[in-house]
Order: structure tokens, then C-alpha cells, then sequence
DNA sequence: ATAGGTGCAAAGCATTTGCAGCAGC
DNA sequence: GCTGCTGCAAATGCTTTGCACCTAT
């Protein structure tokens, strides 16, 4: 079902895709597409919205970017590789700072291998007001 | 900004809101505006989609509801105390298993206060392969 | 040449908002 | 009776899809 060894889907080389890729490797933090595609606009290498869409959407099937969703329900991505971290977002003034759980990792993996899975990945982000919008 | 001690806000009791607030207190687990909506239907206590989204968000900003947000960006509500837990979810058979973690509570907690963050609420999901997509 | 990639415009969905009528207090 | 609550309909914003053109191979 999930197509025999006749068609191998080939991935064709473009300058949107370049693009796309260059973007994702110099930011490695969350982008929205939307945020991705001002970006390149900006750039003077504009790609169409929808194929900002697809691409991310590919390499997220790939498994070449992370991605998750914000409390706006905007579909957020970032490139796999890097520095695995998480983060601490102010729910006011959208403040982030990156947090490494080493503590974390080891649980979840211990979690899954306890149940039985494999392939583990997860997400995890915190939420909370931070020391300036507090003083309010 | 934050309305000085002139109004204070007054929670009507009605029936709607008594409806919802049941439907919670029945099931713990998260679910949809939409899924809320559609059940409260089903019950012939049915409550406009509107005032399903009102008051899940009255109550979340009221503290008595967490909500999160999934993949396909649909913002999902659970009554706030009872048993707090994450899930454990097989990427191809969608199997999902609760499991707790004292452990990540109160790393998350203490790596929250280390920054001055208060107010804080986190979101944990793991993804992996369970043991019986795993032989295929 | 041909299959895959691109992008405009339109459709889909979850959620929010305007507004007129209804109901606690 | 006043004020907040309700819910229909319309609007908003992110994302996906239809379709015709373009281009890397």
C-alpha cells in the first residue's frame, strides 16, 4: 500500500526549494510559513505561499524539520538537526527563551521503552508570564 | 489598564453553563469546542457553538480549564485538576497511552522559576512507534 | 518531452465578532 | 428593568486544493 519498488519519487532541484532550505538553516528557531514567506519576500526571492506550504509540509514528512502548533493554532517549523532544545514562552509579550532538559530526554525515552514504543520524538514547550510582564 | 475596583465581573449562572460545565466534570480528557458542542447535542442539551466557545474560553482564562492546542490546530479543553497526565501516541495506529510524570512537573516548574516565569502551564505529547505497528 | 513543481485564486475549517433578542439577578 | 448571556450569521485568519503554466531532468 505504501508503493512498491517501481515508482522512487524523485526530488527535483529548484530555486524555490533552495530558498526555502537556505532560510531554515541560518534561523534555527520556530518559523511560521507565513513569517517564512514575508522573510524571503523581503529577500527579493519571493516564493509563492502555497509552496511554502508544501515544502514544509514535505520535510516535515521527510523528517528533516520539526513542527508544531502555537497557541494560535499557526503551524510552526524549524529545522530537525541542530541543538534539540525546548521552550519558555510568555503568554503576554511572547518572549521566548530556550531550555535544554537533558533530564527531559532521558524520561521520555525511558517512558516509551517502558511501554514498548520505538521511534520516540516528542514536544514540549512551557508556558507562563515572565518577570516584566509581571510587575504589570 | 486591568480595571481598577469599579466593575467587578459577576458570573451569571445559566443553564448552558451548567451544561458544559457537567460535560467536563464527566469526562477528563481533552476535548474539542466542537466535539463539546456535538455531545452536549447529542444529549438534547444543546448549547450554540458560540456560547461553547465563550465559556471554555472564560473558563480558561478564569484558570478552571487547561487548553492546548493539537496538530491539525484545533484548541482542545480539559478541566483543569483531577489527574494531570500526557500522552504516549503511536504515529501510525493512533494508540494512545496516559502516563504521568512527577518527574517532568516539577522539572518544568523549577526550570520555569529559574527564569522568573510564573503562571506557568506546559504541554508534553510523545510520538513513537507501540509494539504491534512496530513487528509490521 | 514529460513528470514534478509552482502559484494564483478559491475552498475549507476552526474560531471570533456584530448584533438583536432573552433571561438571571 | 438593567445587564450580562445567548446564538445566528457574517467575518477573519491559517491552511489546503483545483488547475493551468513552468522547468529541471
Amino acid at each position: 500500500m505504501t508503493d512498491p519498488p517501481s515508482t522512487p519519487p524523485p526530488v527535483r532541484q529548484t530555486r524555490q526549494r533552495a530558498a526555502i532550505a537556505a532560510a531554515l538553516a541560518e534561523c534555527d528557531e520556530f518559523m511560521s510559513a507565513q513569517q517564512l514567506h514575508e522573510l524571503l519576500r523581503q529577500r527579493g526571492n519571493p516564493v509563492g505561499l502555497t509552496t511554502v506550504y508544501r515544502s514544509l509540509q514535505a520535510l516535515g514528512e521527510a523528517g528533516e524539520v520539526d513542527l508544531l502548533v502555537n497557541d494560535d493554532g499557526e503551524t510552526m517549523y524549524r529545522r530537525c538537526s541542530a541543538h534539540h532544545h525546548h521552550h519558555l514562552v510568555c503568554r503576554d509579550c511572547g518572549r521566548t527563551i530556550e531550555i535544554a532538559g537533558p533530564a527531559v530526554e532521558n524520561w521520555a525515552d525511558a517512558m516509551a521503552a517502558e511501554h514498548g514504543f520505538t521511534d520516540i520524538s516528542h514536544t514540549l514547550e512551557l508556558f507562563g508570564r515572565c518577570p516584566a510582564c509581571s510587575v504589570s
